[in-house]
DNA sequence: CGGGATCCAGCCTGATACTG
DNA sequence: CAGTATCAGGCTGGATCCCG
């Protein structure tokens, strides 16, 4: 299954990573969560403020327009009055939503794993540092 | 599938997301890169830092610690001299590595329907600013 | 409603130098 | 070899104001 996996990290023949470039694109703090929230079906700009909790007007623009960019997100714009703009994933975002998804459900389903590891960790940190 | 994906955005009963820690945490420049080196079997500091194209002496360290803190990474020290450390993946960095990969898989695959898509968008916005 | 433009603070990161 | 410490700068992202 890993095949192919060595030449993603270092690679002598060309500068450039796919891998990086995807973290490039969607690492950032919201795009998951937006391309997540998609993945339920369209939604309009304002509907998606609100949904995705924490996010500024500002960066759901940006956001989405990065996402539009790289063909992940379809914009629809509704000349009436006022102006509504819809968002949905385009067939693209929906391929990587299933991926995004897969490590969605990871992150759940270890959730209390990784904060018992964070908690053995600082104890082992703390104790390390009392001896100094 | 995506049953409880709906919870993931916006959650009025918590502040936190798990999804939101998830990519908190390897969402960071170099994380995964790191993860997906470790996938291929234990490595040392030094060859890490060769591995890794780009990365510097200090985010190496930053980065291992925070996946060490995070139960992803195991660290062990050699009492040789010279010093020698060796990192690998955990079990719970296994179990992660699966997702990552297919991410990466995903980059691989989709890269050019991405890239054409970026093409498409910026003549897209380059006539519309013309047209202005 | 759906944005665009601007300003600005904070954090992340890289470079560099030093230690055991 | 495997780190730690310090510092400066760039970029991310939030707040705010304005427009069609």
């Amino acid at each position: 299954m890993n095949d192919g996996v060595d030449s993603w990290i270092a690679n002598e023949f060309s500068g450039v990573c796919p891998v990086r470039d995807l973290l490039d694109r969607i690492g950032d703090k919201w795009s998951v969560m937006v391309v997540l929230r998609l993945g339920r079906g369209t939604e309009r700009f304002r509907a998606l403020l609100r949904a995705v909790d924490g996010i500024s007007q500002r960066m759901l623009t940006v956001t989405l327009r990065a996402l539009e960019a790289d063909g992940l997100v379809h914009r629809e714009v509704f000349d009436t009055r006022p102006p509504s703009v819809a968002y949905s994933l385009t067939p693209l975002g929906v391929s990587l939503l299933v991926h995004i998804s897969a490590l969605a459900n990871w992150a759940m389903e270890h959730e209390s794993e990784v904060k018992e590891a964070q908690a053995a960790f600082s104890a082992k940190t703390a104790k390390a540092a009392g001896e100094h």
